[in-house]
RNA sequence: GGCCCUGUGGCGGAAUUGGUAGACGCGCUUGACUCAAAAUCAAGUUCUGCAAGGAGUAUCGGUUCAAGUCCGAUCAGGGCCA
């Protein structure tokens, strides 16, 4: 027992030195820097950067930088110029919390980090571009990043307005509305407060459109691409304009068509025409109408919108709507169900086809006209139908109904045609310290005045109490002397702006700093960036398919608009890994005691069975569980392709082994291709089982050490040097198989009887049909006897079905 | 509630275009080597049955000569949006 663990000591050993040389001279070779000389075709390879973590590395941080190391390594062979970067995601909430945590400043703090996880990483091989790491809170960074803000302010695209917010009184922070979870805090879950805040915009709203079309550029999965479609939420509909007395109400709808149905009008409770009617004193319950008002305010959206919750408004007493239509005078309500910032804010209700309509018509017990054909009495139909009650629409269906309601109150002047967005401007303001200050100084003369381009970076003052405030100020307010500063424009006294930036700033552009991360006149140069985008391949989890994609895609857009980039879309390709969960298939924590930390299974099982494991668990797009045993199978394969080498034979290869060979170039090439890592590695182990004995001859083992190099790196290069080569086998080209070596001489057939497995047989390769179904039928042999042949199906290669009558 | 994805041995998972279900790995069983064990090597391993055979890809139904694969309904799990 002892004599045994020291001899694997002894071997584990020899192996993390053996990993650790080739890693030297890869770095010395600067073997994964680009060559960008332009002789070859680029490949930009890219994942997402991250935030560098104090809790440690564990495996599954490394699933997507080794799958897409695999395609680097794979690239390059194929003779691409390959650009393989990472850098890190070091601004923002969670450096800042980590600071606050570890008593730190957070410049010296992301440091350290960034050194921790460097060092992890290190040990795993990965053929990262050691020449081109940024980090989003490096001030030559934070520089063009806010010079990308300045030039969308002076395009228009930033602006400041009234927002509703949620504060986190946990975290102290104000949160959007995509960064609540459930109506909670996303990050620490517990609840939050609403409030409304003056906040700078990006104006995104304005690219929803490209956002959607663009998709058609681009080679995105189906269901990335309808997440993001959904996500901006494009809706056709109509406005129409309801007389209340002298004033107009607009209501938004996507159901035109049902008009002649509305049997009431809802607003919401903070539409200002109610504030208006009951400063003119037209509403008669005005105390219950501002006590509504009052509550309503309290709730979060989730809440208000919340589809199972019972419905609850008041009705305005005093004040009717007349529906331009048919004159018909209708009620109006308030209720909390309808938000002020998604449409017009006020709708009209169709009882009879919209079931929160229905609901709400049925706790008030208010009127209800059917208006399609096709529902059952006494329950709402919100199906497709044909038109009753609908004047000039009876008899017609929703889409033709729809055009037809349009153009008549077009016609007559109350109903316009609108595009609507689920999808609201980008809330790019935080109230934190560790953010990018958002560049302006506000003059009282001069309005928001940029910060000159000569004095960005605009950096933090540095601050030994950066936390966060407890009223939702920016901590950056209390830096006065900073705060207090003279108008770029006209020199008088005025304030800087105190709020920073999210961290989703950084990450929507630093895939194009990587091709230029020292230019200190440019964000990068135009050349690079005509050389290397759009990225060739973008990987990343399925959680940024909605923001970081879409905010990353805004922003490069908004540069090409501005000239400053080539093109419109800055992923040519997007995939998404699966996560690696613990062994119990739950995420990897602390607290549930199933983390893998990556230096440790690298200490125990070596950078290439660690590499080849991870890869092994499954497919990629999927969620996979860590798996010891897993493990364990990899590092029995390494150590027999290793021993293999110690036998190898000179002697001719047989046919056989000549196809086999050339079916496992094929087989690897094509499924690295296609991402399919899990069952390249399976046909690698199948190659070697089909020598029995170990035994093989040195070809076949040159061309298994050849497509095994991208998933086990430090021992392939060992296995080629000893097999007296010179040159790198990381810098050698991909083997290349000869197609008509595929075909085996003879075929495995099966007979089947009415589409059941009998048996099966073997035929030569070229061997007639006929001659097919002869043997068909004898391989067949007592199961036919007494039957007729009705059907013979003969597919080539594979099987012949008799269909047969007894 | 809406949209999307996934259901295959004891386990992780394989199965081009519908054409031998269970590759490969783990685990397990047996054998070789060993005083013994570990490691390694060899054989076996969906279930049921002594066998011949039969059953079998969440459930039910459909299309087809043929369904894990296509269609419909149901159930279960996951994701996104409400």
């Amino acid at each position: 027992m002892v004599i045994w663990s020291m001899v694997m000591a002894d071997d584990m050993k020899r192996i993390r030195e053996r990993e650790e040389k080739w890693q030297r001279r890869w770095r010395d070779a600067r073997a994964f820097v680009p060559k960008n000389d332009g002789k070859l075709p680029k490949y930009y390879n890219l994942i997402e950067f991250p935030f560098p973590s104090g809790s440690g590395l564990h495996v599954g941080h490394m699933l997507p930088y080794t799958g897409m190391d695999v395609m680097a390594r794979f690239k390059r062979a194929r003779g691409y110029d390959v650009l393989y970067p990472i850098g890190y995601d070091s601004m923002g909430i969670s450096s800042e919390k980590y600071a606050t945590k570890v008593g730190k400043h957070p410049r010296d703090s992301v440091a350290e980090l960034i050194k921790i996880f460097e060092k992890d990483i290190s040990v795993m091989g990965l053929s990262f571009n050691p020449e081109s790491t940024v980090a989003t809170s490096d001030a030559e960074f934070i520089k063009w990043t806010q010079w990308m803000f300045i030039q969308f302010f002076n395009a228009g695209l930033a602006y400041k307005s009234e927002l509703p917010m949620n504060w986190c009184p946990n975290c102290k922070t104000n949160l959007t509305n995509e960064e609540l979870e459930d109506g909670c805090c996303e990050r620490c879950h517990g609840p939050v407060e609403k409030k409304m805040k003056l906040q700078w915009n990006l104006a995104i709203t304005k690219y929803a459109d490209r956002l959607i079309d663009d998709l058609a550029l681009v080679d995105y999965p189906e269901r990335v691409k309808t997440q993001q479609i959904n996500w901006i939420g494009r809706s056709y509909g109509a406005e129409v304009d309801f007389k209340v007395g002298d004033d107009s109400l607009t209501v938004y709808t996507t159901r035109v068509d049902t008009i002649y149905g509305a049997t009431f009008a809802v607003m919401a409770p903070e539409h200002p025409l109610v504030e208006k009617w009951l400063d003119e004193l037209k509403i008669n319950n005005d105390a219950d109408v501002r006590e509504y008002i009052a509550v309503a305010r309290a709730k979060s959206e989730f809440e208000r919108t919340d589809v199972s919750k019972e419905k609850t408004g008041v009705k305005l007493d005093g004040v009717m709507a007349t529906n331009p239509f048919n004159g018909r005078d209708i009620p109006i309500f308030i209720s909390d169900y309808v938000l002020t910032d998604y449409g017009t804010g006020a709708i009209m209700a169709v009882p009879a086809h919209d079931s929160r309509d229905w609901d709400f018509a049925k706790k008030f017990g208010l009127e209800i006209i059917p208006v399609l054909s096709g529902g059952e009495p006494g329950q709402v139909w919100e199906g497709d139908g044909q038109h009753i009650n609908s004047e000039f629409m009876n008899g017609m269906n929703k889409a033709d109904a729809i055009a037809a309601a349009i153009k008549y109150g077009t016609e007559r002047g109350f109903v316009r045609a609108t595009k609507k967005y689920k999808l609201k401007d980008w809330g790019f303001s935080r109230q934190m310290y560790w953010g990018e200050p958002i560049p302006l100084v506000h003059c009282d003369k001069c309005g928001w005045v940029p910060v000159p381009e000569s004095e960005l970076p605009l950096l933090q003052p540095h601050m030994t109490d950066y936390k966060p405030t407890e009223d939702g100020e920016s901590p950056l307010a209390r830096a006065t002397d900073w705060v207090n500063t003279t108008c770029p424009r006209c020199g008088a006294p005025a304030q800087r702006e105190t709020d920073t930036m999210p961290q989703w700033a950084g990450s929507s552009w630093y895939f194009m700093r990587y091709l230029d991360p020292h230019n200190d006149t440019e964000f990068c140069s135009r050349a690079q960036l005509d050389k290397w985008m759009p990225v060739d391949h973008y990987n990343g989890g399925m959680e940024h398919t909605t923001r970081h994609l879409l905010y990353s895609r805004f922003w490069y857009k908004a540069l090409y608009d501005l000239g400053f980039v080539p093109g419109v879309e800055p992923y040519k390709k997007r995939t998404s890994s699966g996560l690696l969960m613990g062994a119990d298939g739950v995420k990897m924590s602390k607290s549930r005691g199933n983390v893998v930390p990556s230096t440790d299974a690298v200490n125990r099982a070596g950078a290439d069975a660690c590499r080849m494991t991870i890869l092994s668990l499954g497919p990629w797009e999927q969620n996979v569980n860590w798996s010891e045993g897993t493990l364990a199978g990899v590092q029995r394969f390494l150590k027999r392709v290793e021993n293999m080498s110690d036998n190898l034979t000179d002697d001719a290869m047989t046919a056989e082994q000549e196809r086999l060979m050339n079916q496992l170039i094929a087989d690897v090439t094509e499924r690295i291709d296609g991402m399919k890592f899990n069952t390249a590695i399976s046909a690698m182990m199948e190659y070697i089982n089909a020598f029995p004995g170990g035994k093989m001859p040195r070809p076949a083992y040159v061309a298994l050490i050849r497509v095994l190099n991208p998933f086990a790196p430090h021992l392939t290069e060992e296995m080629w040097e000893k097999l007296g080569n010179k040159t790198m086998l990381t810098l050698s080209d991909w083997p290349t198989y000869d197609e008509s070596k595929l075909a085996k001489n003879d075929m495995t057939i099966v007979v089947s009887i009415n589409g059941k497995r009998a048996n099966d047989f073997v035929v030569p390769v070229g061997a007639t049909e006929s001659e097919i179904t002869d043997a068909a039928k004898s391989a067949a042999g007592a199961k036919l006897n007494g039957a007729t042949i009705i059907k013979t199906i003969v597919v080539p290669n594979k099987l012949v079905n008799f269909v047969i009558k007894k």
